[in-house]
DNA sequence: CAAAGGTCCTGCTCGC
DNA sequence: TGCGAGCAGGACCTTT
C-alpha cells in the first residue's frame, strides 16, 4: 500500500492532530510485526510531548522532547486518527493515545510495518543512518546517479529501488518513471548515459510529486487518516496494465518479473 | 498455487 | 588468499 506519497499523505493527514499533544499511553494489541516491538516501548512514550511529525524515507519520525518514534507502514500498514473508545477492528494493532483523547491507530494486515525508539539523533540510528538520498531533494540528481551506475551491471529498475542508492522510489513509481523516462526496466545501469539519467530524475521527481500533490495513489484499501475512505485512484501509464495499449505508441504493455516484483513497461517506447 | 504497495538479512560471486 | 562490494534470493505476513 505505501509508496512514498502515502506515506507523506499520512504525514500530513496526523500532523495537525499532533499539534501541542502529549502521548498519554501506548496500547499494543499484537508486538509481532516486522521486528517485535519492545515491550520499553509504552514506558518509554508515555509523558512525551510530541514537537514534531516528519518523514525520513517512507520512515515517518515523531519526534518528541527526548527521543524520536520511528514508524514504518511496510507493505499494507496504516495509521489513521479515531476516539480512544472506538472499536477496534481486525489488524488494529497498535494505538497511540494522546492528550486530547484522539488516537493514533495502526493498522497492518501483512505486518511488515515497524515500530522503534531512539533517544539518540535519528539520523544516526541503523535503520536511517545508510540510507540515500531523499528522491525530491537535491542531493539526487543526474550526475549523482550516473556516478554511482558506472561499472554496476544491476538492472536500472533495481538500482532505482535500493534505499541506499535512493530513498522512496517503490515498485509502482518505479515502472512509471522509467516509462516516462524511455528507458528499458532491464537496462544494466552502467550502460546509460548521462542525458538519460536526467530524463530519469526529472521523471521520478514529476511523478512522486504529482502523486503527493493528488493526495497519494492507491490500489486497495488506503484510508485518509482523518477516517475518510479518501481514495484517489491515480492513473498510471502501465503499472498493472499488462495486455492493455500503450498510450502513446498502442504497443501491448508488458509485464515481466524483477528482483521478486512486477515490472511493466512498453517494449517499443523504452530501450 | 499466485500475487500484492517494503526492505532487511544472508550468502554467493567477482575483481582487485 | 583475503576482502569488500555488488547482487540475487529468502524471509517476514495476510488477504484476495
Amino acid at each position: 500500500m505505501p509508496e512514498l506519497p502515502e506515506v507523506e499523505t499520512t504525514r500530513r493527514g496526523i500532523s495537525p492532530h499532533c499539534q501541542q499533544q502529549t502521548i498519554s499511553d501506548v496500547i499494543i494489541r499484537n508486538h509481532r510485526l516486522r521486528w517485535p516491538i519492545a515491550g520499553s516501548l509504552p514506558g518509554k512514550l508515555r509523558t512525551q510531548r510530541i514537537q514534531d511529525v516528519q518523514r525520513r524515507a517512507k520512515y515517518l519520525l515523531f519526534v518528541t522532547d527526548s527521543g524520536t518514534l520511528i514508524l514504518h507502514l511496510g507493505m499494507s500498514g496504516s495509521l489513521r486518527i479515531c476516539n480512544k473508545n472506538e472499536p477496534v477492528k481486525k489488524h488494529d494493532h497498535v494505538d497511540i493515545v494522546l492528550s486530547s483523547n484522539k488516537v493514533i491507530r495502526f493498522n497492518d494486515p501483512r505486518r511488515f510495518g515497524s515500530l522503534h525508539w531512539t533517544r539518540q539523533a535519528v539520523t544516526k540510528h541503523k535503520l536511517i543512518h545508510e540510507l540515500g538520498p531523499e528522491p525530491l531533494g537535491e542531493q539526487f540528481n543526474a550526475q549523482y546517479l550516473y556516478n554511482i551506475s558506472r561499472r554496476r551491471k544491476v538492472a536500472i529498475k533495481n538500482l532505482i529501488m535500493n534505499s541506499h542508492v535512493v530513498v522512496g522510489v517503490g515498485n509502482i513509481y518505479a515502472s512509471e518513471s522509467l516509462y516516462l523516462a524511455g528507458i528499458h526496466p532491464a537496462r544494466a545501469a552502467s550502460r546509460i548515459s548521462l542525458q538519460r539519467y536526467e530524463k530519469l530524475v526529472t521523471a521520478i521527481r514529476n511523478v512522486l510529486q504529482a502523486a503527493i500533490e493528488s493526495g497519494g495513489s492507491t490500489l486497495n484499501d488506503f484510508t485518509q487518516p482523518d477516517g475518510q475512505p479518501g481514495y484517489f485512484q491515480h492513473h498510471f501509464r502501465v503499472y498493472g496494465k499488462a495486455g492493455q495499449a500503450c498510450e502513446h505508441c498502442q504497443q501491448t504493455i508488458a509485464q515481466i518479473t524483477q528482483g521478486q516484483r512486477s515490472t511493466f513497461f512498453c517494449k517499443s517506447c523504452q530501450r
